[in-house]
DNA sequence: TATGAATGAGCCTTCATTCAT
DNA sequence: CATGAATGAAGGCTCATTCAT
């Protein structure tokens, strides 16, 4: 006889919630930043907190739940034969306003295996890439699979820090260092 | 109403009272990052928590005194004749502990006056190097202030996610990159 | 972060706790003021601090709830056929403890829409209540709502500065003066 | 050699400070109600905290000192041989402002043997004149001093609560309720 | 299993009061 | 005797987490 409560899918609403709860959180990270209140991404999802802490037992699988869909598109870069070392960082510029909540995580949760297997997904697709620029001879062979990862990662940092407007610009620029980086001695190309 | 104000050492206590806060922020921020509760800053320096909010009104103005210390020290290599860019990375290497929660503080608090004034003094110490660097004929003339910048923040950006350990080894590989990017086109040198 | 959330009544206590947050509202109101801590009147409705930000988002919030009563109580009076001005202030110097608060409620969130309405529910009484007196010519024809209004309020605040046992005697003095204020003017009535 | 304990006028000091703190608690109980922060008004005294303790130990002391002030005005219109209720009330009307602060130093300290003394001069204050309109037959014989004392309470109390703009109004119409009620049963005045 | 209210620890901030200089 | 910094208790509020329904 207690008041209503309210609504109660059952069960079957279950995977549909979790759904609802990594696009919720999507949106809630990159509007207040990783450490916003998971209340928030609860509300958003039109889901109770209890179902948020069934599905997502910490801040951090949560996170991860939001970064495995980034991380799997940058996966079918390296998978396309075709996919360049433009076209990941392309795609990691654009992702960059969640990636910002991506760095958050790595920073704040540097130990946690869950994180570190979304480093090692991530490595895999620059080593598939790199292998490939190489191949071509469009980066000189010094170059290895960790230098580039660190360009990534130092590349996703800055846009991060900056407004919106700026990312594009700050993009580029850095971009344009690291290519003179790995750009092979001879080569006259800028 | 305080029950039984335990102790008062006076106004003497004043500038020592500063300092302590200053290093007890220092040591806070690079342990538990710039989020780090104010009150945990406010014990460690052993000083009341209202001591702290007369010296420091808000979490920003703290930051930055601890943040001017540094900076002063990257002044220095900048008004030394013989500082390069290398001694300025060296130092920046040091400090990451502290940039990082640098860093955290530029990204969380951009508007500020305060902080862009630190920006400031920053960019003032690169364009100083750099132009030491390049009328060396060190650094390729295509290379502005603004790509040193750039440089700059990057790896302190990257130093502060990884672990203490791993630091050394990071930063190596990041400058030896943007030492690839930034050598004149025909310098054979690594 | 609670170390040990030491019991969980669940939601069904929610009603009740709504309920018990009011009736100590009104006591703590009592007994302290309108500015009272708000975590005295948890404590007292033993409810934890977030069940009564939960219920009330602000002080104004929980201190309209408290008074919604107390002026549901002068609609009935209102709402009586028999109803007077008598009947009205007998309440109102019942209800004098509590409306001592009400007043400064009043007079602290003045701009408030929800204090506004509690105004207005008060004048729609008043208005009521004055018409049926000078229908019946108990009260002249120049004093308007405005007039009764005021001395309503001038009466409700001077009860809250007296002390409970006096309350009774400047009820009864301050009446004595509006009534003499307000009675027709050929009346010879005392 | 400590710091550099600023200034220091010495003793002689005491009563210019004394004044100071007076002039500027009644300005600052104007501006931010009667429990505004007391360094605020050592501050705008220009004065040490130390001697605002020295000077007045407690809130209640420093708050009877303002109305002292209050009060001798009003004692000089009883002390005028021409002086009548309605200079008494105008008085009150302008001093409404820092009225309210007196209110709430009442309400909130009634039981202050300090604040008692201050109420018994009021009511000095109010008997003479009364005694003075009464004898003109201004005021009929069955009001006392405890109606006029309330009636000036009253509407010094409204006044309090009312914004700027609305006092003089309000006064009006509470004035007006007041000469009614004091009114000799067949005077025909309005 | 989903819901969403309840809990309470903890952080931020203000301010009365003390006291070394 | 004045100064003004130091102190710390207390109140407001948020949010992670639990749990009855």
């Amino acid at each position: 006889m207690p008041a209503t409560p309210k609504a109660n899918r059952g069960p079957s609403a279950g995977p549909a919630n979790r759904a609802a709860l990594v696009a919720a959180a999507r949106a809630v990270f990159a509007d207040a930043g990783y450490s916003a209140p998971l209340s928030a991404v609860a509300r958003r999802a039109g889901v109770g907190q209890g179902s948020l802490y069934r599905h997502f037992p910490d801040r951090v699988s949560l996170a991860v739940a939001v970064f495995d869909e980034n991380i799997t598109e940058l996966e079918q870069v390296a998978d396309s034969p075709e996919g360049t070392l433009d076209d990941l960082l392309d795609l990691v510029i654009e992702q960059a306003l969640v990636s910002k909540a991506l760095i958050d995580l790595i920073t704040a949760d540097i130990g946690d295996a869950r994180v570190e297997h979304l480093g090692t997904r991530v490595q895999t697709v620059v080593a598939t890439i790199l292998a490939r620029e190489q191949a071509a001879d469009r980066i000189r062979a010094e170059i290895d699979t960790a230098d580039v990862m660190l360009a990534v990662a130092m590349l996703a940092g800055v846009l991060g820090w900056n407004p919106l407007e700026a990312r594009r610009e700050v993009a580029q620029r850095a971009w344009a260092l690291f290519r003179a980086a790995f750009r092979p001695r001879d080569d006259a190309r800028d």
